[in-house]
DNA sequence: TCTATATGTAAAGTATCATTGTCATAGGAG
DNA sequence: CTCCTATGACAATGATACTTTACATATAGA
């Protein structure tokens, strides 16, 4: 599963632990969910959203 | 993570079983995703959203 | 009553998510 | 060069997600 965390971040200029502070989340996780190691859970997925301000469509995509 | 998937299956008369196979899952994860007893992974909340022709956040919410 | 379908729950196992801790590399500033 | 930040990655651990098998209840129909 791709995402767009990579773009929005620059978009905003927030570093991974920029981003992983305000998800309230370790930035390996924000690395590993960047780089596509591993999807996150919905909840987190959800709060993704939230902080980027856009639905979860528009982040993260069903190809690959 | 509340979601609406009892009221979704009934406007299709579809049973916990009948969608178990669209989803291709077992009939006891969608027996505890609806009940509340754990959310689904991202990929899987995908699908979900894929069979009923909706968008994530149309069928999970975010309250409680 | 007997049978079939639908639903809820439980145990036990495997796979994935998220954590902390650690290491390594690259780039910029002093 | 030295220091600091940013990024990527790995190991180990605990928490969740999902599986199969199984048992229980309720309801509807012959």
């Amino acid at each position: 599963m791709k995402n767009r965390l990579k773009v929005l971040r620059a978009e905003r200029d927030w570093s991974q632990q920029d981003l992983a502070t305000r998800l309230e989340v370790s930035r390996q996780s924000v690395n590993a969910i960047e780089t596509g190691r591993y999807d996150p859970s919905l909840p987190l997925a959800f709060r993704i959203a939230d902080v980027f301000g856009l639905a979860i469509e528009e982040i993260f995509l069903r190809e690959e």
